[in-house]
RNA sequence: GAGGCAUUAGCUCAGUUGGUUUAGAGCACUACCUUGACAGGGUAGGGGUCACUGGUUCGAGUCCAGUAUGCCUCACCA
């Protein structure tokens, strides 16, 4: 294959994710090998990609190509969720402006519109990611609503029913009045924001007198059946057995004492609302008061009201607030801070409303989910999501799951009258009443299925089990599941990933994955959250357009540690890019070389390549050990940096023929070879360059991909070599780093002698790299001597002095200085060493490698020491 | 109100169960380098008393306690 001139991602990135495709690289079926298996968190059917999914699928598509390597059998299920709130809302919306009012359609015909939108736009999302190289396993593609899945949804919901873990009760309820649907606990989202705390006059009846009643909700005050006080309030013992009329409309509530209110808040006195507050529907409860409620499933005030009817509760605020004034009744307005919840979905505020709804039994299912994060039975990174999960399994309440919605799956409980028959399907629900009610003449058109829907996440959160058909086939789910790793923001820990936990315990009796690798969030330059509505978030595609998908998925990940914050910036895009770069101009070099077969291999050359070997090894146990903990970013770098600076900087150099000469075959071969293996090891971050450049660097078999290369293994570390070529390379750093301080050019032929030493010598007999720090440095000699050269520029590499011959005016105050900092150095290091090594207490206490180590620090600093020492004498003599 | 997490170079972060030549990386910065794979580049360099105060230990960026600052989660008083 040729390569082109110039380094452009959109030129192959296709063909080559096309090619896997067609090649059957992403599909999974089970066999022999061991398996890999990762669900995808479902994007939103109606969302489209952004950066939260870039980050999320780019560490699942790694995870998963890593695997894929390591000739595990990889098999990542994709699919979307079918967002029951959202995806209404835009339906309703879309019809709204063809001029067609839900409310004129029947169940069905909405339906109808919505399962055609969904056909029609649902899951871009999944197109968009194949842009970014997710390797899922498309033939497995699920989805929520589909046939499989919601069968899986009926099977539990009628499983936990006859268990007795699933109930229909009268409660308060979190009420979105924009999405006119009840939400659960966990789809409110709590902030502080400004409000005000309105001081109103309840007049005493029969009496001048006034009771005073601070309240964040004067439009509710239609509602109010009491007013309570605290038992224990000294001000309000009097009115014990009173009664207050409250304002405008004049209705008499009586006066209550109830522990619950707090005697230093406010005015002590609370206006008690039980229709339309969670506390004063507990103290309703307590005293047998009134349930009034004024506020409709909209947020508008009903006829119960007297007031303002039909308008919006906030309009209504306003002209109550208004009304009281008027009336005299208020006593003042003041400004105040307080948490307001809001729907996840929709933002509207949400109102608590009474409400008759199914809940899961929660506690009941919610131990052994538990038990398995805290034994580390399923492993959270990083783990300090333990806590926030086990804090919340701790104190676990009701889930509420019906939806007052027609998007979503419906739930499976018929109604004759008041009895409700729970079952699988109608036909089971008619035999269960006509059994219970002893009423062999009932019909199907008898019994009447509750008109809502459940929660999305109650179908999300059987996901790693439906996706493998887990309630009707064994095959599948037994070989995949539990799956390896579940990839997830932390946003959603409480969402989805507890209650996968607890689905998995309770219909599997096992984990559903063994390890939650949480991602960051990602936010922008201020920290910000990338949102929508702030218009922070980049375009996810255009990125891509611009950046290539390497060079985006290197910018998402070479800054995200596990559970942190991601800090975006396009600059490491840039970086990603600018990477391909330098590998696609790389392989040019290696490409161009011309090889003649005749020469020998030069000995530098060989000693890199077997330094390169060890050094790669030493790189292998590091990714290693960064992947296996999740420290992906960390892996990424280290990578990098092996590229950059080991191959490229350091290997490429040593093995470069001289301008326009012929190199020899070894060493081209072993370049190929080693840039083989490095796009093998760098594949599952930036799949496409390496696939292009594996293809490039010499002609493989058909079939012969990159993708389906094996991880290299583990060899052998010569550490002795490997501590050569780190004085080859500190030392030719600091040769060139002379010329640099003395205006030499980079290519004059310099002498440089090195003072005899255990490590010079050693590295003398290294012949290979003695020749190439002739070559790295441009030295015209090298060797070792026992003298202390005059006329020299010097510096310390490893413990010996090494001393370059400078055919210049050397600036020996300069030197002197340098010289005598150094020597401050290291004497404070000696001087560390030494007193560690004098206490008694460390000798004998310390493992007996430690001592030593710090024995061969102080003899390597001493002898530095006294070059440093020999140095400055010889300086200051001069 | 309860709990959690953080604080390391100008910025963003590593520092893997306390011991690897008295703290690392990327970006940013400085100097020099341009007809040679690559200026989207090369060569080298400067920059941190690891928030503060005590303690444990032979040894602390790493463990403990307290202080300060910041962030987050949960539950909430109208």
């Amino acid at each position: 294959m040729q390569l082109s001139d110039s380094y452009n991602p959109s030129d192959f990135e296709e063909k080559w994710y096309a090619h896997w495709e067609n090649k059957g690289y992403f599909h999974s079926e089970p066999d022999e090998r061991e398996a890999f298996s990762v669900v995808i968190p479902p994007p939103n059917v109606t969302g489209v990609l952004h950066m939260g999914h870039m980050l999320n699928n780019t560490i699942q598509d790694i995870l998963v190509r890593k695997a894929r390597l390591d000739g595990k059998n990889a098999c990542w299920v994709p699919g979307t969720d079918h967002a029951s709130i959202a995806t209404e809302a835009k339906v309703v919306r879309l019809l709204r402006e063809k001029g067609i009012k839900k409310s004129d359609l029947t169940r069905e015909e909405f339906l109808a519109h919505a399962w055609e939108w969904k056909d029609k736009y649902g899951g871009i999302i999944l197109q968009q990611l194949k842009k970014l190289g997710a390797s899922a396993d498309w033939e497995r593609t699920a989805f929520t609503m589909d046939e499989v899945r919601s069968d899986g949804v009926t099977k539990v919901f009628v499983d936990l029913y006859n268990k007795g873990k699933l109930y229909r009760k009268l409660r308060m309820v979190n009420w979105d009045p924009e999405a006119k649907t009840v939400l659960s606990n966990e789809e409110v989202l709590y902030k502080d924001e400004h409000s005000k705390l309105y001081y109103i006059k309840y007049q005493i009846e029969d009496s001048d007198e006034y009771l005073e009643v601070a309240t964040k909700r004067p439009e509710t005050i239609m509602g109010d059946t009491a007013v309570a006080v605290n038992p224990k309030d000294e001000r309000y013992q009097h009115l014990k057995g009173k009664r207050v009329l409250v304002p405008l409309i004049g209705r008499s509530v009586p006066i209550i004492f109830d522990d619950y209110v707090d005697i230093e808040f406010g005015t002590g006195a609370l206006k008690v609302t039980p229709a339309h507050d969670p506390n004063d529907y507990e103290i309703g409860q307590r005293h047998d008061l009134e349930v009034i409620a004024t506020i409709n499933e909209d947020g508008t005030l009903n006829e119960k009201a007297q007031l303002h009817i039909g308008e919006d509760r906030f309009k209504a605020r306003k002209l109550v607030s208004k009304d009281l004034e008027e009336a005299g009744l208020m006593l003042k307005i003041e400004d105040y801070q307080s948490s307001i919840g809001r729907s996840e979905r929709t933002n509207a505020v949400v109102e608590p409303m009474l409400s008759l709804q199914w809940y899961v039994d929660m506690p009941s299912i919610a131990k052994p989910a538990l038990d398995a994060v805290m034994s580390d039975t399923v492993q959270f990174f990083p783990e300090k999501f333990k806590n926030t999960y086990r804090h919340w399994m701790e104190n676990i309440r009701d889930w509420c799951i019906s939806r007052q919605l027609w998007w979503g799956h419906r739930i499976p409980a018929w109604f004759y009258n008041d009895e409700v028959f729970v079952a699988e399907s109608v036909e089971e629900a008619l035999e269960q009443a006509k059994e219970k009610l002893n009423n062999p003449n009932l019909t199907l058109d008898d019994l009447k299925q509750d008109e809502d829907v459940l929660d999305t996440w109650f179908s999300s959160w059987l996901w790693p089990i439906t996706v493998f058909d887990g309630f009707n086939s064994k095959e599948e789910i037994d070989y995949y599941y539990p799956t390896s790793v579940l990839v997830t923001g932390w946003d959603i820990i409480f969402l989805w990933v507890a209650r996968m936990i607890m689905a998995g315990y309770e219909w599997k009796n096992e984990l559903p994955f063994k390890h939650v690798y949480f991602t960051g969030m990602v936010r922008d330059q201020k920290r910000r959250k990338m949102s929508k509505s702030l218009g922070n978030s980049p375009d996810a595609l255009k990125l891509i357009e611009e950046f290539g998908a390497d060079g985006v998925r290197f910018g998402m990940l070479s800054c995200s540690p596990a559970g942190g914050d991601l800090l975006f910036d396009d600059k490491l895009c840039l970086q990603g890019k600018n990477f391909c770069n330098k590998m696609w101009n790389a392989t040019k070099l290696i490409k161009g070389w011309e090889i003649d077969e005749s020469l020998t291999t030069p000995i530098g050359n060989f000693e890199a390549a077997q330094w390169f070997e060890s050094r790669k090894n030493q790189v292998l146990v590091e990714v290693q050990a960064n992947m296996s903990e999740y420290r992906l970013s960390e892996a990424l770098i280290t990578i990098y940096s092996f590229i950059w600076n080991d191959f490229f900087s350091s290997f490429l150099e040593y093995i470069k023929p001289e301008y326009q000469k012929p190199i020899d075959k070894y060493s081209v071969e072993k370049a190929i070879s080693f840039y083989s293996e490095i796009c093998t090891i760098l594949h599952p971050f930036m799949p496409f360059i390496t696939e292009e450049l594996w293809h490039v660097l010499q002609e493989r078999k058909e079939g012969e991909d990159c993708m389906m290369s094996r991880y290299p293994k583990v060899g052998d570390m010569d550490q002795s070599l490997l501590a050569d070529f780190d004085m080859l390379k500190d030392a030719t750093a600091k040769i060139r780093d002379v010329r640099n301080k003395n205006q030499l050019k980079p290519k004059d032929p310099l002498k440089v002698q090195a003072k005899e030493s255990d490590e010079t010598l050693k590295f003398l007999e290294r012949r290979g790299a003695v020749d190439l720090l002739k070559k790295m440095a441009f030295l015209e000699s090298f060797e070792l001597t026992n003298d202390d050269p005059e006329d020299t520029v010097s510096f310390i590499s490893g413990k010996s002095a090494f001393h370059v011959f400078v055919e210049k005016e050397i600036n020996i105050e300069e030197e002197l200085e340098k010289a005598k900092a150094d020597l401050k150095h290291q004497e404070g290091f000696v001087t560390g060493v030494e007193k560690k090594l004098s206490n008694e207490r460390f000798v004998n206490n310390a493992p007996a490698a430690v001592v030593e180590k710090e024995h061969k620090k102080l003899a390597d600093g001493k002898a530095r020491i006294e070059q440093l020492k020999t140095l400055i004498a010889k300086l200051s003599n001069l």
